[in-house]
RNA sequence: GCGCCCAUGGCUCAGCUGGAUAGAGCGUCAGACUACGAAUCUGAAUGUCGGAGGUUCGAAUCCUCCUGGGCGCGCCA
């Protein structure tokens, strides 16, 4: 059953005859026939069903029948559109999981907004969802960052050193090397790295990550839990992975590291996870991690992930499934680079020139409604361009304004009645049968939408299906506006009205407020 | 070389997992404020859905090949 796009086809269509008829290789219209005759209208909402094409059952409604659809929006109030069918089962989102080597920039912006509505989504559909946020705070490029912290510092009291590959050049190294200075003195100067490097590393990532933390906070995403890839090697979460996997006999010598035969799972080459060296190779880690989630108690995992980490999907199922979870329970979201632009022009993705590429100069810049929106404008596996001047501009251009305008718009209305002592009457104080001009139906229609829209999104890990229904809705509403006045003379159709614009007011809060959007009364 | 993703109007993208005549926004052109907010609306033009086969009642959607882009193929993270 599904909505149709031509009214001539009705108000609802199936193309259950024609499925039917395939696998019996039976005449469609004929079963369409049978199956239109047996149809129970008990509730008499049915004005006609017709048999058309190639064997589709067309549905019209009764006129006066749409608008009892309303009367959940008025009961349901802010829960309208979510539902139950998660079950409060326990899903957990990991998302950013950003290196604490540096300040969050763009593509980690959008990766935030799509792991932060995503989880929203899931809750309002009945899940238990917890986000979090895994920081890779062992391994080289943390060792890397208290280098250059490091070489920054001694830099700073006049000893420079040439900066070797893989350290970090941004000026916010020389930042947190002053920093380091002012609080601490002269005390790492004369000591040996393999001292001084740990401490500063420490140091520095602890830094970044409050930074970290500020950011995402400023940009309306917080995390239930941080979790620090040092602490699972502390409780030796690492260890006990090997040892489990190789108790499972998953876990093969050669050439003096240790080998996890993935490709038992469909990878394409067996995976290194204890080096030559000994160390854990960062695969190990993550196994171990994603274990640990489950074991915590979580039924369904999702991992946010930039899509150029796509080829490392196979090997992450493989080892859910060796450590015996069914493939379903990981899933990936890839979410594409962002195109930072500015009049159309690239802006350079330097941190040297100066110009904007961190998550918190664009959230400054644009805002964080604007930021957030058009980062859901596109599916995430898709580029996306942004452009921070048309984020800013307060025009039909920049489609966030269009639909916070639908909605302010309402409140206005609303507050104008008001001032006539009239408020907008539950269902049953109204003859919602007045309403019946198409416009209207199709309003009403569009909001009978949202629950199903947001299911989807929720069943296809698809947020940006709330932006394009937030349009949608926006537009049908903006041109019933321009043709028809809410508030008149007339007492009665007024209150029909009224009711109306207060319905497509509380999906619009609904939705923005799923999309983490504010919706402001006045604009 | 192998693997994954993508190709839809001038531009940027949707297309509800196989349905009816492929839709939006921007841009272009022509219009609408003495009426609840013009950050809005109305109308017009623009398509061999990259190409070629195949599957079937029916394909932008599924299968194969080709072309053209992106990404991945580390004992990096």
């Amino acid at each position: 059953m599904e909505w149709t796009k031509d009214p001539s086809h009705g108000d609802y269509a199936s193309n259950v005859a024609m499925i039917i008829a395939s696998q019996n290789r039976k005449n469609p219209r004929e079963i369409a026939k049978i199956l239109s005759e047996g149809i129970d209208d008990s509730g008499q909402v049915l004005e006609k069903v017709e048999i058309a094409g190639p064997g589709f059952l067309n549905f019209f409604i009764r006129e006066g029948c749409w608008s009892s659809l309303l009367k959940t929006v008025d009961s349901e109030g802010d829960r309208y559109g979510s539902a139950g069918f998660g079950n409060g089962r326990r899903i957990q989102v990991e998302f950013v999981s950003a290196n604490p080597t540096g300040p969050l920039h763009i593509g980690h912006a959008r990766g935030a907004v799509v792991g932060d509505v995503m989880a929203n989504i899931l809750a309002a559909v009945g899940y238990d969802v917890f986000r979090e946020y895994y920081i890779n705070d062992a391994g080289n490029q943390m060792n890397n960052l208290g280098k250059s912290v490091l070489l920054r510092y001694r830099e700073l009291l006049g000893r420079t050193e040439d900066f070797p590959e893989g350290c970090y050049k941004g000026d916010y190294i020389r930042d947190l090397a002053a920093e380091l200075l002012k609080r601490d003195g002269e005390r790492y100067l004369d000591r040996d790295d393999q001292e001084a490097i740990p401490l500063l590393t420490a140091y520095a990532g602890g830094a970044i990550l409050e930074g970290i933390k500020k950011d995402l906070l400023a940009f309306g995403v917080v995390f239930d839990l941080y979790f620090s890839e040092r602490e699972l090697y502390r409780e030796d979460g690492v260890g006990s992975l090997l040892r489990t996997l190789q108790e499972k006999d998953f876990i093969y010598s050669e050439g003096d590291a240790l080998w996890f035969r993935t490709t038992a799972f469909g990878d394409e080459k067996d995976r290194v996870v204890v080096r030559q060296n000994g160390n854990p190779t960062y695969f190990a880690a993550d196994i171990a991690y994603h274990l640990n989630k489950f074991v915590r108690g979580f039924e369904t995992v999702i991992d946010i992930w930039g899509a150029d980490h796509h080829g490392y999907i196979p090997r992450m199922s493989a080892a859910v499934q060796a450590l015996g979870y069914e493939k379903e329970a990981l899933k990936v979201i890839l979410v594409q680079l962002v195109n930072l632009l500015r009049d159309g022009k690239p802006v350079a993705m330097s941190t040297r020139s100066g110009e904007f590429d961190t998550l918190r100069e664009v959230v400054d810049e644009v805002g964080k409604d604007a930021a957030r929106y058009n980062f859901l404008m596109r599916r995430s596996d898709s580029h996306l361009d942004f452009d921070l001047e048309l984020a800013k501009r307060q025009s039909n251009e920049n489609p966030v304004y269009y639909v916070q305008y639908a909605y302010a718009r309402i409140c206005s209305i609303i507050r104008m009645a008001a001032e006539r002592g009239l408020a907008p009457p539950l269902y049953g104080e109204t003859e919602l049968g007045l309403l019946k001009l198409p416009e209207e139906i199709e309003l009403i229609k569009a909001i009978t939408r949202f629950p199903e829209v947001l299911e989807g999104a929720a069943r296809t890990l698809e947020p940006h299906r709330l932006t394009f229904y937030l349009n949608d809705i926006a537009a049908i509403f903006h041109s019933y506006y321009n043709k028809n006045k809410v508030i008149s003379d007339d007492g009665s159709l007024t209150g029909a009205r009224l009711f109306l614009v207060k319905s497509i007011r509380t999906v619009l809060k609904n939705a923005l407020t799923l999309l983490g959007v504010s919706t402001p009364e006045k604009m």
